[in-house]
RNA sequence: GCGCCUGUAGUUCAGUGGAUAGAAUGUCGGCCUCCGGAGCCGAAGGUCGCAGGUUCGAAUCCUGCCAGGCGCGCCA
């Protein structure tokens, strides 16, 4: 647990700082301290930006500082060696000391080497999909499902208590507008004359609803005089159905929900009028035109005043927002993160100015927006709209290139940046598409284990190795790249981006491929076989651990 | 018109204010006696959209343009 590299490293500059006189200065000077991965590999492992710091703060030069902190660091036993370079930088070798511990580490604790204290346990609510019960899944929505599921395992990873929930709009126009339309198909499955409200939806989907609701409450419906009661019989009975094909391709593509959240629910329990009158009593509101407003623009400047609830009487949607996000907000979690399309850019200012005048600090709501999907097939663009029925269902995209690969490319990018999801591409099982890249590398290591128990050698065989036979180029890169691990968890943990970790492990399985051409693991030489038995080991459990964040398999074979 | 996001190799994209801007794919050329060739190596390929500014240093920060996406309802 906590094995963060660069944070013992900080830990270090700290205690030097601290130590030496002629580093001391007024200002923090960790603020702007940055350890990264050098580009090339004579500049170390890793490297701090450091002397360019301090020696803005104190009369000293980058050269003067970066020798200072050379000699108090030089013999640490984390470091091999630690150099100073101008302009400024200070790169650090790590030790094959600290190199080793870290294959032991992960060997022995497997998942739990890459664990992290930093949540402290706190509850944080993470809430995506939230897709509208009006139709089933579509390819935007699968990748909101692989972010937020993955987000919720990383921050699980580092010590957060993680909720995952799915809110339901069960109400409002939409969901008249669908009922309708299954009405509308109900007629058309009787031979009846029928039109399909325009506004309505005019996916194929809503036929085999129609035909279900026949038979079940066929009877029930003849007799139904009163249209309301008529009406709500078939919302239910359709949004039912759609939640049912919802929740069956949200399993089928490994995310579940602690809770499912109806909107519905907080107009029954009163919640609405409960958030609204609160809003009212400190002030946010008052009314125009026969409604009610909510003054947006009394908290941030550049926003438009909403309406909470229309001249007509009825609440907006923006209203059960409010009341939703209170409710969440009571519920006592220390961060409630929602993860909303691009299409919702516009609400991120208003539920934030909700939030505030609901007298909430502003770290506890917490928005990700991510960007919309563009579908490529055969070099086409293919849109997407659940209204019009154009659209290419999450289901049959993940019974085409299968969930592994899926959530693999849904979460390969960063969320700020549009995803150009290429099936033909996802689909292809060779190396040009890097799941199966990764994958295979997995596959390659169980295949060399089971070749190994073959030869008579076990696992807790391994513990005797002696790992200082790991000597070459290729044995190191790897060593390396595992020691980074936590803090790639770690990092993506507290940027909430996730894509970090996709790249990590095609460069690690690149790293492993290139070891594997090269030298043999096992050999005549049982003292070697058993060390690299022992890295490739550590390799393999570090790829299961990273895929198992993103909800991806990994084979033992292929 | 206003707000947010994006603009980096032919293509898809990485890239905490740091060092000579990277990868994959595609193109071209190589590598199978041997633990899984579903793999590996090499080459070519760039005015980081444009123009200013900030500083020891800018793909990264600021300003202004240009281009694309998404929003801007008493819809959800």
């Amino acid at each position: 647990m906590d094995n963060s590299v660069k944070d013992k490293i900080r830990k270090l500059l700290t205690q030097v700082i601290q130590k030496r006189e002629e580093l001391h200065s007024q200002s923090e000077p960790l603020k702007n301290l940055v350890i990264s991965r050098p580009k090339k590999k004579e500049w170390g492992d890793l490297s701090t930006n450091l002397p360019f710091v301090l020696s803005r703060q104190t009369h000293l030069s980058n050269h003067q500082v970066g020798q200072v902190l050379r000699e108090e660091l030089k013999s640490c036993r984390l470091f091999s060696r630690v150099e100073f370079v101008s302009p400024g930088f200070l790169n650090f070798f790590l030790s094959s000391f600290y190199l080793q511990e870290t294959l032991k580490g992960i060997v022995a604790e497997k998942g739990e080497f890459t664990r992290f204290s930093l949540g402290e346990n706190r509850k944080v609510q993470v809430e995506f999909v939230s897709a509208n019960p009006t139709g089933p899944l579509h390819i935007g929505h699968g990748r909101a499902a692989a972010f937020g599921d993955s987000m919720a395992n990383i921050l699980e990873k580092v010590g957060y208590q993680v909720e995952r929930e799915y809110l339901v709009n069960d109400v409002g126009g939409q969901i008249q507008r669908l009922a309708r339309s299954v009405i509308a198909r109900l007629r058309e499955l009787e031979g009846k004359s029928f039109e399909l409200p325009k506004d309505g939806y005019q996916g194929a989907y809503l036929v085999d609803i129609a035909g279900k609701l026949r038979e079940k409450l066929g009877k029930q419906l003849s007799q139904e005089k009163d249209e309301k009661s008529f009406l709500e019989m078939v919302a239910n009975f359709t949004i039912e159905e759609i939640l049912k094909w919802i929740r069956e391709d949200l399993r089928e593509f490994g995310v579940s929900f602690d809770l499912w959240f109806s909107e519905s629910e907080l107009h029954r329990s009163n919640e609405l009028l409960q958030a609204i009158s609160y809003l009212k009593e400190k002030g946010y509101t008052y009314m125009e035109d026969g409604a009610l407003w909510f003054k947006t623009s009394s908290i941030l400047e550049a926003e438009e005043d909403r309406v909470l609830r229309r001249s007509n009487g009825e609440y907006t949607y923006f209203a059960s927002d409010v009341a939703y996000h209170l409710n969440k907000l009571k519920r006592g979690f220390y961060q409630v993160i929602d993860i909303w399309g691009a299409d919702h850019i516009g609400y991120v200012p208003r539920m934030k100015a909700v939030a505030q005048a609901l007298g909430y600090p502003r770290g506890a709501l917490r928005m990700i927006i991510y960007q919309l999907v563009t579908l490529k097939r055969g070099g086409q663009k293919v849109s997407a709209s659940t209204r019009s029925g154009e659209f290419i269902p999450l289901k049959e995209v993940v019974r085409e290139v299968g969930k592994d690969a899926a959530r693999f490319f849904f979460i390969s990018r960063t969320g700020d940046s549009h995803l150009d999801f290429d099936l033909d591409l996802a689909k292809k099982q060779t190396p040009e598409n890097p799941v199966f890249y990764i994958q295979y590398a997995h596959a390659r290591i169980c295949s060399i284990m089971k070749k190994a128990r073959e030869k008579g050698i076990e696992l807790d065989d391994l513990l005797g190795a002696n790992l200082d036979l790991l000597r070459t180029s290729e044995e190191k890169t790897l060593m390396v790249q595992l020691a980074l691990l936590p803090d790639q968890i770690k990092e993506a943990a507290e940027n909430l981006e996730p894509h970090h970790l996709a790249g990590f492990l095609e460069e690690m399985a690149g790293q492993f491929h290139y070891f594997y051409t090269r030298h043999r693991v096992i050999s005549e030489n049982r003292d070697l076989t058993l060390a690299r038995l022992f890295l490739v080991e550590a390799v393999r459990i570090a790829i299961a651990d990273v895929f198992q964040i993103l909800g991806i398999s990994a084979p033992q074979e292929m």
